[in-house]
Parts: structure tokens; C-alpha cells; sequence
RNA sequence: GGGCGAAUAACUCAGUUGGUAGAGUGCAACCCUUACAAGGUUGAAGUCACAGGUUCGAGCCCUGUUUCGCCCA
């Protein structure tokens, strides 16, 4: 399984699949029903049945996953528990569509034969999304997979309408719900979109039935205007007194309407004289509530026109809107027509115009069950993060209507209602019933709707456990630890596993909320296939490895922020793959020539850091990655992953391969002899281990396909614990030896910057000297001269004692010591002139600054002594950096001449 | 109409108790230095949207304005 040595470059095609086949064979996604360890738990939000993989899934997941592998890697006993939700009205779609193709219509087929039809297509084509999580690592204990139709979910389901049903919480009634006359099945509020539309608002005369006059009203929608039972008036509308006793005359079908008055009417809007129709406008249902009007249906469940509508009838609604606007102008009832930007609903899976319409409906009591859901969060029992989606919850639970929970179609759980034809007693049971349990009677039947899909996902982080069983698993993981999650589910899906663990469990059913952004395309803009600016995860997979991909996901995940994906931002971190690889192969060329023999964990053990044998830099790079371990592990566990990405690529790039690898480069080619190369092998193979586990999370492929190359591990990375560094006879952090480290960097930096700007060829060997006032500087140096001379191409490297200057050489300054570089033959006069007025005039600015700041006597007052002390501190550094320039620029100006 | 958020380098974005701005990409120059050209070294680049206020000190806190985005009605 394990490759000795590592291809030049990384090609994550074929490893992947290998990797993910072995987890699963090794069992490394499975969490225990019982354990010591500490239990984390997350339930992944279901997709669709119906569904492919998208970029909000591809964040989602990746999330979860950094999460989920990071958990285990600290030793919990994790449960990351998969599946899919049955998606009742797009699956029923799907299914009648392909029917449709043989000319066959679900009724023909009758409902049984149906349903069998939906489980087949489900069991061929269902579910390819979960293929699709596993390409991108998702390491979810697939052996508990589960589908809200599943015959466990089922039973929770039951059971929790029957409860609520019995504690008054589920109720039937006659109300205005959101009809879609294309899917024919009602909505609940939510699952309708509202876009605003150009339309018309519409000024018809409605004649008074005693008198030649006429009012006039505005409507959007003048085809309803066959339910019209009341024309409403503001009783504070001055324009419209005396108007007592006066009814109007419904033009188009001559029906004789009244007059009512309700504050409720805008004087401002059309006219100030509203038509009612109680039956297609939920505000216009409430006025009738309120005046007892009759309810009139004039629209039919397919969207055309009832028998209500006279010589209309039979047709559809926007064709009657023209028909009946003509016809009203004919007759000269017609006022005028205004352009109106309104707001309609559409049907969230088909986008048709939805239509408010009365009907009669199952619908969940949801106040008592908000409430809970509410406290639940402002008592802190869950967190919501990040916390200003805290006030968006609290707000739509503050005002959250019924919800309506029947649907007219037949792929879901078809509602546990049973009447009976004999004495018409209702039965609701959990188990079905065979006879009537009040008169005996077995001519029963049950209710033909099913359930919203969102109920049975409402019971997910439950009823996948096991519930109403008392499961070992629900005893070890519920409450879940963390929900992850877009915000567009907030309200769906959030919210309502909220109200029902609460209300079921008895505890809520997450501790922690994590709200993620949305996957946007590169310009901000939502992606939608209409636009085609839809970017395919799995396409990306495969160009780039799903390590980049990941990664890449994680660096943009800021909190409270969009993530704008384009494949460059990819292909960046697909170059941070490979820059990890190649790190590994050098590595690996030291540690046992390359040759994997056996692995043996003691090998290449940092036994003691305090040996003399290890270098600054050595000493800096185990601090740095002990540093490292602990910003990763704190991003993660705060939910700041691009924190935590940022820290890790940081550190690997800038720090190991740039200044480690190079500075380690003379021990480890035995230049210092055995026992450096030995000693500087052991931090290489510790810090790339290291590297591996915490960058295991974000890419979990290639860290286990290099983890296998290792000479120094044992079996998979999933198996190692996270780094950290509380070993009670040594630490490795030390800032201490960072600061030299930095100190060491600085010198160097100065003098590849005088290189660089002299345009001196990198193949030249320079000579340099450095002079400095600081002793601790100057024995850091001395320490490290070799360092210092392999990094910055030095053919010599001196330390002077009285700062005697080369003759013709450039000049730096590093805190107290002044670096010359001497260049003797290629010396420019005027760049090198012009190269310290540059660094001077920023020195001298930074003076200025805190110059300033020291001669403010109220800020030498009021700040606090520590920020004082500091900007001193700064001050004689630069009072001193800028002397020593000065008196080098001085020097080439006589030089000049 | 209500709510939320954004405005920082050419681009995309970090910036968590207020101490004087960072990264990645891109750009420019030089370099095939034996892990890596998917690379290395160096460099240029910002009135932190605008106007006030609090403070010794504001990208950050407060008020208002402008522009943009999203959610809800």
C-alpha cells in the first residue's frame, strides 16, 4: 500500500480513491455505540434524494469534515451520521416526468403502484450524492446512513404527529394556504419565493346599485374579482362619507356586494377602496373573518377559472385577468391602468405563480413549540454562530405563523388520520387501525395527504439515532455537538429541529449552530444555472484534487462572509499541494536514503532538545510548529477556519520550506558532521509529521499518501494524535529563540535585499562585514555565521569589532548592528545613494510618529505604562537606525565625489 | 416598509478586548542555486467609502450620509 518514495510532482489521480477506500476498509469513519472517549456528534443536514452536488454542499461538507477528522484526531469517539431526505414534491416530479415519457400519468397508475414506481427510481438513481460527499472525503459512518423513508424514520414520525395531534398541537382547518396549481399541492409559507414583477395596478369602476355614480378600486389581480364578497373602506377616509347603506353592483357577474369599513385599509394605496375576496387573499380572508363574508372560490386547483366565474370558467387565470380587463373596458369600467412593481409568490421547486387559495389543510400549532425553540438559544442551552444570525432566529420565531404540514401529493408519510363513514368519529394512531374505535365500524379509510418533508427532517438528529427506541446511540450522542449549516435553512430546517427536540427529546437537539456563507461565483453573483456561472465541484476534483479544492474552501470561509469560488483561487492552493509534496520528498531523501525499510515510531525521537546538537533554527522551527498546532486547533474549534488554514500554510510554506529546509540543508548534506545531520534528521522527520496531522483535516489525501512514505510512522495518519506541545520536561514553543531566529532572518533579509536591488547576480559570492554595538546581537551572530553565510551566498562572512568599513561596500542597518557588503568593482554609487534615502526616509517617518507621540504629555499620562515603555523602545531603535544611516549615506556622498 | 451585512493594495480578502495596516493572487526586476519554474530572491503599491463624535490615540467604538448585497413582509 505504502509508496517508498514520492513522483516529482503530486498527482492526486488514483490516490484519492485508494485512500478512501482504505479508511473505510479499516473502519476509521465508525464511531462506538458506547466509550470512554468524549463524545462528539454531528448529523449532517440531508440533501435531497434528488440532488447533486453543488458548491454549498462542497463547503458544507468540507466544513464537517475538517471538524469531524480534527475530533477524532484529538482522541473523541465521533459520530458524523449521513443521509438523505426524501424531497416529497421534487422526487414526485422527477417520477411523474419519466412516466410521463411513456405516456403514463401517476393516476393511471394509482397510488400504490406509484409509490413502488418512486422507491425503484430512488434505489437506480436516488442518492448519487452521497457518491459524490465520498470524492470529496467525507468521512461519515456510512454503515448508518439513513432516508427519512426509512422505516425507522417513518415510525418517529408517526409518532410525533400522533403526540402533537394529541396534545391539541396538529389540527385541520379551513385557511388560506399557498396553492401550486402545477405541483397541486399546498405549500407552507416558507417553500414560496417572492420576486417583485412588473405588473399593472388596475382602476375599475364598481357601480353603486342605487345611483348612476360608481366607486372605484384598485386592484393588481382584477380576475378574482368574480370572489369578490365586500368592496372595504378606511372609516377614516374623508373621500368616502356617506357612503352607509350602499352596496355595489360586482361588474362582469352583477353580484350585489356590501360596503364594509376597517382601519386595516392604506388610504394611500389605489384609491383607498379595496376589493375583498376572501378566498384568494390572506389578508382579504382575515377582513372576512372579521365581517363574516362569504368565502368564494373562483379558482380551481389547476389554476383555471371555477363555474364561480360564470362564462370564465375553465379559463386559466392570466388569460382571464386580459379577458375580463377587455371586457371591463368595453364596457367602460375600466379607469386606467398603472405600471406597479408588486411582489409575487412562486412556488420554491417550480417556480409557478403560486396561488392563495382557501382550503382545507392539516397545520402544526407552532407558538408553544417556538417558544421552546426560542428560549432554548436565549438561555444559551445553543450557541448560534456566528451570533448576529441569533436576532434573525429570534425575530421569525417571534412571529411565526401556523405551519401548514399537509401536502396533496402521495411520495412522503401519508398522514396517520383515519375517519370513519359510519359515526364520522376521527382516529389518530400510531398503529393502523382496522376498525372505528368508537362504533366499531370497519368502513374506515385513511386522510389521502402526506406530510411536509420538513417535519420528518425537523426529527433528523433523533429519529436517525434510533428514537422512539432508547438507543445506546442516543445516549452517547444526543445533543449533537455542532449543526453546520447554510443560512438559507435557518428557518426550514434550524428552527424546526429546534421545536421539536425540545419538545420530544427534552434537550435541544445541537449545542452548537455554525451558519457558513454561500458559495458565490467569482463576481459575488449566486450561482444559478440559468446564469451559468454554476462552477461543478466535482469537475474541480478532478482538475485540481480535492485536497486543493478543500482547501481552498477553508482559507475563504470567514465568518459572516460570502465565499467566492473561481478555479484560479483552486489552482493557488493545488500549488500548495505540491509545494507540501516536495517537502515531503526532501524529507524524505534524508530520512533513510529515501528507503522506506520498516517503520520504527522511536526512530528519529527528539530525546533531548537541551542537546547541544540542535541549532536556532532547529530550536525555532519545533517552537513554531507547537505555535502552529495550537492557532490551528484554536481556528478550528472556533469555527475560524480560514484562521486555521491560514496558519498552517503560513507556516509550512514561509516558514518550514523557506527557512527550515534551507537552513538545514548544510547539516543534513553531514557538512557539519554526523551528529548535526542526525540531529537535524530527527526535527525534519517530527516536524513533518507534525505537518501531516494538523494539515490532515483540510487535505486529508495527500497528507496519508506521504504519512505512508514516512520511515518514522506506523499505520494511517487518522490513527496519530494532534501535536501538542505540553511535555512537562520540555516545551518546544520558546519565544526567546524565535526572536534571535527573527533577528538571524532580519540579517539575512538585509542582505538579499542589497543584493537584489544592487542587481547583483545571484551567482556572486559576496563578502561581509558586521559590526555590532549590541553584545547579545553580536553573539548571535557569531553562533551563527555559517547560517547566515548559507543563506545569503556569502563567500565570507566577518565580524568586526571596531566597524571599520570595507572601502567601497552597501550598507544596512538591523537593530543595533550595521551589515556591510562589500563590492568592490560593482558597486553603483547612485543606486546604493538612492537605496538609503528610501530606507532613511522611512526610518525618519516613523521617527516623526512616535517622536510625536512621546512629546504629548497627555499620552505619556494616560496610556498605560507597558504601550509607553514600547514606543521608548522604538524610539532609540530608530533614533539609532536612522544615525547609522545617515552616517552611511554621508559617506557615499563623499565617496561620490 | 422592517432586519442583517459589506465598503481596506490593481483583484479577492484577513485584521477578536482601540496602540498606528497584513496575506494570497496579480504586477516589476533578477535567477533553470542538486525538494519544488505548480519554483526561488527582491521590490513597488493603501487619505482603511464619506462626514462628524468619544479618546492621549480609531480600520476597529458611537451618530449620520452614500453605494452595494442578502433576508423578511
Amino acid at each position: 500500500m505504502s509508496s517508498d518514495s514520492l513522483e516529482k510532482g503530486y498527482d492526486p489521480k488514483g490516490i484519492e480513491d485508494k485512500w478512501y477506500q482504505y479508511w473505510l476498509d479499516k473502519g476509521f469513519f465508525e464511531a462506538a455505540e458506547k466509550s470512554d472517549k468524549p463524545a462528539y456528534s454531528i448529523v449532517i443536514p440531508p440533501p435531497n434524494v434528488t440532488g447533486v452536488l453543488h458548491m454549498g454542499h462542497a463547503l458544507n461538507i468540507t466544513i464537517q469534515d475538517i471538524m469531524c477528522r480534527f475530533r477524532r484526531l484529538c482522541g473523541d469517539n465521533v459520530l458524523w451520521m449521513p443521509g438523505t431526505d426524501h424531497a416529497g414534491i421534487a422526487t414526485q416530479n422527477i417520477v411523474e416526468k419519466n412516466l410521463a415519457k411513456d405516456g403514463i400519468t401517476r393516476e393511471q397508475l394509482g397510488r400504490e403502484k406509484f409509490i413502488e414506481a418512486v422507491w425503484k427510481w430512488r434505489e437506480e438513481s436516488g442518492g448519487a450524492i452521497i457518491n459524490q460527499l465520498k470524492k470529496i472525503g467525507a468521512s461519515c459512518d456510512w454503515a448508518r446512513e439513513r432516508f427519512t423513508m426509512d422505516a425507522g424514520l417513518s415510525d418517529a414520525v408517526r409518532k410525533v404527529f400522533v403526540r402533537l395531534y394529541k396534545d391539541n398541537l396538529i389540527y385541520q382547518g379551513q385557511y388560506i394556504i399557498n396553492w401550486c396549481p402545477r405541483c397541486r399541492t399546498a405549500l407552507a409559507d416558507l417553500e414560496v419565493d417572492h420576486e417583485d414583477n412588473d405588473g399593472f395596478l388596475y382602476y375599475i369602476k364598481y357601480p353603486f346599485v342605487n345611483g348612476d355614480d360608481s366607486l372605484i378600486v384598485a386592484t393588481t389581480r382584477p380576475e378574482t374579482m368574480f370572489g369578490d364578497t365586500a368592496v372595504a373602506i378606511n372609516p377614516n377616509d374623508k373621500r368616502y362619507k356617506n357612503l352607509d347603506h350602499k352596496r355595489v353592483l360586482l361588474p362582469l357577474t352583477n353580484r350585489i356586494i356590501p360596503i364594509i369599513y376597517d382601519e386595516y385599509v392604506d388610504t394611500e394605496f389605489g384609491t383607498g377602496a379595496l376589493k375583498v375576496t376572501p378566498a384568494h387573499d390572506p389578508n382579504d380572508f382575515n377582513l372576512g373573518e372579521t365581517h363574516g363574508l362569504e368565502r368564494l372560490k373562483v379558482i380551481g386547483d389547476d389554476g383555471n377559472m371555477n363555474e364561480n366565474a360564470g362564462e370564465y370558467s375553465g379559463l386559466d387565470r392570466f388569460k382571464c385577468r386580459e379577458a375580463a380587463v377587455d371586457a371591463l373596458d368595453k364596457l367602460g369600467l375600466l379607469v386606467k391602468k398603472e405600471p406597479l412593481k408588486n411582489s409575487v409568490g412562486q412556488c420554491y421547486r417550480c417556480k409557478t405563480v403560486v396561488e392563495p387559495a382557501l382550503s382545507r389543510q392539516w397545520f402544526v400549532k407552532t407558538a408553544p413549540l417556538a417558544k421552546m425553540a426560542a428560549d432554548a438559544v436565549r438561555e444559551g442551552k445553543t450557541r448560534i454562530i456566528p451570533s448576529n444570525w441569533t436576532k434573525t432566529y429570534f425575530d421569525w420565531l417571534d412571529n411565526i405563523q401556523d405551519w401548514c404540514i399537509s401536502r396533496q401529493i402521495w411520495w412522503g408519510h401519508r398522514i396517520p388520520v383515519w375517519k370513519c363513514y359510519t359515526c364520522g368519529q376521527v382516529i389518530v394512531e400510531e398503529f393502523d387501525p382496522d376498525k372505528c374505535d368508537s362504533c366499531g365500524s370497519s368502513d374506515i379509510s385513511q386522510e389521502v395527504d402526506v406530510l411536509d418533508t420538513w417535519f420528518s427532517s425537523a426529527l433528523w438528529p433523533f429519529s436517525t439515532m434510533g428514537w422512539p427506541q432508547e438507543t445506546d446511540l442516543l445516549k452517547t450522542f444526543y445533543p449533537t455537538s455542532a449543526l453546520v449549516t447554510g443560512f438559507d435553512i435557518l428557518f426550514f430546517w434550524v428552527a424546526r429541529m429546534m421545536m421539536m427536540g425540545t419538545r420530544f427529546m427534552g434537550d435541544v437537539p445541537f449545542k452548537d449552530v455554525y451558519i457558513h456563507a454561500l458559495v458565490r461565483d467569482e463576481h459575488g453573483k449566486k450561482m444559478s444555472k440559468s446564469k451559468g456561472n454554476v462552477i461543478d465541484p466535482l469537475k474541480v476534483i478532478d482538475n485540481y484534487g480535492a485536497d486543493a479544492f478543500r482547501f481552498t474552501l477553508s482559507a475563504f470561509a470567514a465568518q459572516g462572509r460570502d465565499v467566492r469560488m473561481s478555479e484560479d483561487r483552486v489552482e493557488g492552493y493545488r500549488n500548495f499541494v505540491n509545494k507540501l509534496w516536495n517537502a515531503a520528498k526532501f524529507t524524505l531523501m534524508h530520512l533513510n536514503n529515501g528507503v522506506k525499510e520498516s517503520a520504527e515510531e522511536e526512530q528519529f525521537k527528539i530525546t533531548n532538545i537541551a542537546d547541544k546538537s540542535y541549532s536556532i533554527s532547529e530550536h525555532w522551527i519545533l517552537s513554531r510548529a507547537a505555535a502552529t498546532a495550537e492557532a490551528v486547533k484554536s481556528g478550528i474549534e472556533n469555527y475560524r477556519f480560514n484562521d486555521a488554514a491560514s496558519s498552517i500554510y503560513q507556516f509550512v510554506w514561509h516558514e518550514f520550506c523557506d527557512w527550515y529546509l534551507e537552513a538545514a540543508k548544510s547539516a543534513l548534506y553531514e557538512k557539519e558532521g554526523q551528529k548535526r545531520r542526525d540531529a537535524s534528521r530527527n526535527v525534519l522527520a517530527k516536524v513533518l509529521k507534525d505537518i501531516l496531522i494538523m494539515l490532515h483535516p483540510f487535505m486529508p489525501f495527500v497528507t496519508e499518501e506521504i504519512w505512508h512514505a514516512l520511515p518514522t510512522v506506523n499505520g494511517s495518519v487518522m490513527e496519530s494524535a494532534f501535536p501538542e506541545d505540553n511535555d512537562p520536561d520540555h516545551t518546544f514553543r520558546n519565544l526567546e529563540v524565535e526572536k534571535s531566529m527573527e533577528f538571524i532572518v532580519a540579517i539575512i533579509t538585509a542582505i538579499r535585499n542589497i543584493r537584489g536591488e544592487m542587481n547583483i547576480q545571484p551567482s556572486l559570492q559576496l563578502n561581509v562585514v558586521l559590526h555590532s554595538s549590541d553584545v547579545a546581537e553580536k553573539q548571535l551572530i557569531t553562533a551563527n555565521t555559517s547560517l547566515i553565510e548559507n543563506l545569503s551566498r556569502l563567500e565570507s562572512l566577518t565580524i568586526s569589532d571596531t566597524g571599520d568599513a570595507p572601502v567601497a561596500c552597501a550598507t544596512a542597518v538591523v537593530k543595533g548592528t550595521i551589515i556591510y557588503v562589500s563590492l568592490k568593482d560593482v558597486i553603483d554609487f547612485d543606486k546604493e545613494e538612492q537605496r538609503l534615502e528610501k530606507e532613511l526616509e522611512k526610518v525618519t517617518k516613523e521617527l516623526v510618529s512616535v517622536s510625536k507621540r512621546l512629546t504629548n504629555e497627555s499620552f505619556l499620562d494616560k496610556a498605560p505604562d507597558d504601550v509607553v515603555e514600547k514606543v521608548k523602545e522604538q524610539q532609540v531603535m530608530l533614533q539609532t537606525k536612522s544615525d547609522k544611516l545617515t552616517f552611511n549615506l554621508n559617506k557615499i556622498k563623499h565617496m561620490k565625489l
